[in-house]
DNA sequence: GGATATCGTTAGCACAGCTAACGATCCTCA
DNA sequence: TGAGGATCGTTAGCTGTGCTAACGATATCC
């Protein structure tokens, strides 16, 4: 087999390997009351400090409207405010509140918490093995972007 | 840090990167004409032979009202086709055309090249380093079905 | 043969993604 | 300084995915 087989081959495997881990999350995610894209923009806007929409936009790979319904929907259940920015009042600031991070970090826990015990049932050496696997994904991910 | 510690960040850590993934590679979807979904049913469709609605539903951890939608879709591009079954006349049995075997090909290859090109880049020790972490996902995620 | 179960579909809802178009605001520069 | 263009967020409208409830057709059980 070579480099390129394995390539292509291994890229299949992790494609499917991540839907299937997805589905299987999303229905903890479901028990939050939080779909995953929601979940996915709180998350940025309670570790990413307040920003604005096309920032979040941008960070999650989405467009702008796509962005203004999510946002309004976090708001509506209270977890996310709109601050209008004094300098530049075009711009509309996003911040979490008490409540956002709250739910947020209760959800992260309960969805997390499945995929923890798999991993748990691990032998130690293999922890270790997966871990490594994880960061060279990242890496490969983060080298897509560009 | 201690195991649990370590599984909860490792969980935590692989999910994101799971999401940002598909993220990614559902740009490549895209330029394939075929939704996620659609491409992921007809992928089961070719390679699990022809097979029912529901069986086809339950494969894609959908509900069938659900799967109804995506194969009419499919069925209306041509790539699959419905056939009643003869023994018992509710099922409908959901066949791939020549036509979907093409396109299933076509689009797989376009959307696992993006991901197969940045596997390249890694060293060949890193890849395998990879291949044992996709592994080991694979057998994670398995086990979170049971 | 009549009650019950199963299969797929339809109807109707919520949400996410997109493009196009628009108002408000800011910036540039003549 | 003030007119024209750029940028930001929103609205409107489309497609597609996911769900539950309800229904007709068919099969099965007693």
């Amino acid at each position: 087999m070579t480099k390129g087989q394995d390539a292509e081959t291994l890229a299949d495997q992790l494609h499917s390997a991540a839907i299937h881990l997805l589905r299987q999350l999303r229905k903890e995610d479901d028990a939050s009351g939080l779909s995953a894209p929601r979940l996915s923009a709180l998350s940025v806007v309670v570790f990413g400090g307040p920003l604005t929409l096309g920032e979040l936009a941008r960070a999650e790979q989405v467009k702008p409207p796509t962005m203004t319904r999510i946002v309004t929907g976090l708001e509506k259940e209270g977890l996310v405010k709109r601050k209008g920015d004094q300098r530049d009042r075009r711009l509309t600031r996003i911040e979490a509140t008490p409540k956002g991070r709250k739910i947020l970090f209760a959800g992260r826990a309960r969805r997390v918490e499945k995929l923890a015990i798999a991993v748990r049932r691990l032998e130690k050496k293999e922890v270790a093995e997966l871990r490594r696997g994880v960061q060279l994904l990242r890496d490969v991910v983060a080298s897509m972007r560009g």
